[in-house]
DNA sequence: TCTTAAATATGATTTTTATCATGAAATATT
DNA sequence: AATATTTCATGATAAAAATCATATTTAAGA
């Protein structure tokens, strides 16, 4: 489904959104810990989604990685986007190409609308929504 | 979503449930060709497939693979159970551990029930089934 | 201005997945 | 029995993804 990638940026970016902000950056070490990545690893992710501007990011001491206000408001597809590509989300399921609604593929009919739903979900949802189902405990951050 | 093989496979199986019978088997070569993978390549996924009585297949002149009757009655999700693994399927889609219903992650309240619809379907549907949208020309194998 | 703590850029290594190749075993035909 | 045709078993190579390592740049504080 996600690559391991995208799993471990999204695990990052919901720690940030509840354990950093403008006033609290968070250096890679102290993100890499507590969500059970390798720390070189996540290290080079969050250069990734910081040039795109999905976190926010300032070096030097009292430096580190932290969700500003506008950063928590994108949706949260907006990571897989950067770390996995689109293709990986619109790519046909039984060919290397594109879905194609004008030839479905065999798996098409019974598998499209499913998916259609996941990738409306995963646009409609914004980091923060994630961050405060965490909060009310209704979900959990996996190791 | 599925690995590169899987969807090889699964055109695969399906192009010998639109072709082949026990009277008409099929070689590899002309497997290939038609659902545009690479013939060694394909070779293999069959020689995996064959092994677990997901088609049969016969060797020397006159041989080649095809599907049986009870072969065509198989769920499509077997298919992908042999080439991708089970952890595939049911992995958490935020760690790389198993989805964990007591323990949900913040994707899976908005993720799970779509992907457990998903599962079913690919439980449910037969190769026969899909084969036979295939004819209707409800559906398309693609290239 | 110097030192230090952090991200950033870059690239090396390892592991997994995808692809290719080849010889051995089996079966039908002669 | 010999031969040709096919799958089957095994393993080699190539490409991609995951992981690790390091030198450079930036900013704060002394
Ligand atoms: S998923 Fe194959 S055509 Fe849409
Ligand atoms: S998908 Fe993550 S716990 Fe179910």
């Amino acid at each position: 489904m996600l690559s391991n990638s995208s799993k471990y940026a999204v695990k990052a970016v919901l720690f940030l959104a509840l354990h950093s902000s403008e006033e609290n950056k968070i250096v890679v070490k102290d993100i890499a810990a507590p969500i059970n990545v390798p720390l070189a690893y996540i290290a080079k992710l969050l250069q990734e989604l910081s040039k795109e501007n999905i976190i926010s990011s300032t070096r030097g001491p009292k430096g580190g990685f932290y969700l500003s206000d506008s950063n928590k408001e994108q949706p949260v597809i907006n990571i897989l986007k950067i770390i996995d590509g689109e293709k990986r989300l619109t790519s046909c399921m039984l060919s290397l190409e594109k879905c194609n609604e004008e030839k479905p593929c065999p798996l098409h009919n019974i598998l499209s609308s499913s998916r259609q739903t996941i990738l409306k979900s995963l646009q409609e949802k914004t980091i923060n929504e994630l961050a405060l189902d965490i909060e009310k405990g209704n979900s959990f951050l996996p190791l």
